[in-house]
DNA sequence: TAGTAGAACCG
DNA sequence: CGGTTCTACTA
């Protein structure tokens, strides 16, 4: 192997599902997304509405490694009730809902999402790998009276760091018990030079 | 309150 | 990595 940059492409791995109707299977938007490592599911019933909504509600509790996207064409018809389609599909069922204009956008835009050029993959749910991060966890351990365990046991139990600095001490305690949580917050909110 | 298992820290 | 001190939990 050569040492040229990684092929996009070929790095690509069996994370995007897509589902759709049968009647879409040999439209341009499906052929294009089939070279492109994206799997396609199709579904014959996804036709109807009623029907629809239900495979909906199905996949959202089915998937869970997956975040769920739903694309709806823009057309005069479907512009109509689109309100409806926003707030079953955000407000009730806490999907991302993306209005594309046609079948060559909406390609465009799977593809990009898929592929992920450097950005993150939405089909992927994003998990708390941000707070679980080694450099993280390292920093926490800089806290007196926290090693390895306390800090795992406060990064999953506080949601960001920001929480976590300016956590009052009766917040701590049962996370690290009484000792280590005066310690914390103490270390937080101690001064620098001469005290007050 | 005493004893024990485990965590943090230091050499 | 091993030993010591301190902490948290249970009886």
């Amino acid at each position: 192997m050569e040492s040229k940059a990684p092929s996009l492409l070929n790095a690509v791995p069996p994370y995007g599902h897509v589902i759709t109707s049968e009647k879409w299977r040999n439209s341009s938007l499906i052929q294009s997304l089939k070279g492109g490592g994206v799997n396609i599911l199709f579904e014959k019933e996804l036709e109807q509405e009623a029907a629809t909504r239900g495979k909906l509600v199905r996949y959202r509790h089915t998937s869970s490694r997956f975040q769920e996207l739903v694309l709806v064409e823009k057309t005069r018809l479907s512009e109509q009730n689109f309100s409806a389609v926003q707030k079953f599909v955000v407000l009730d069922l806490g999907l991302t809902l993306l209005p594309v204009s046609g079948q060559t956008e909406a390609s465009q835009l799977i593809s990009q999402i898929v592929h992920g050029e450097g950005r993150e993959n939405p089909f992927r749910r994003r998990s708390s790998s941000r707070l679980l991060d080694p450099k993280v966890l390292a920093l926490v351990q800089r806290v007196p009276g926290v090693g390895g365990v306390k800090a795992l046991a406060l990064l999953q139990e506080f949601s960001s760091v920001h929480q976590l600095c300016s956590a009052a001490p009766h917040e701590l305690e049962p996370v690290v018990g009484q000792a280590a949580a005066q310690q914390i917050h103490s270390f937080f909110h101690k001064a620098t030079a001469a005290g007050p």
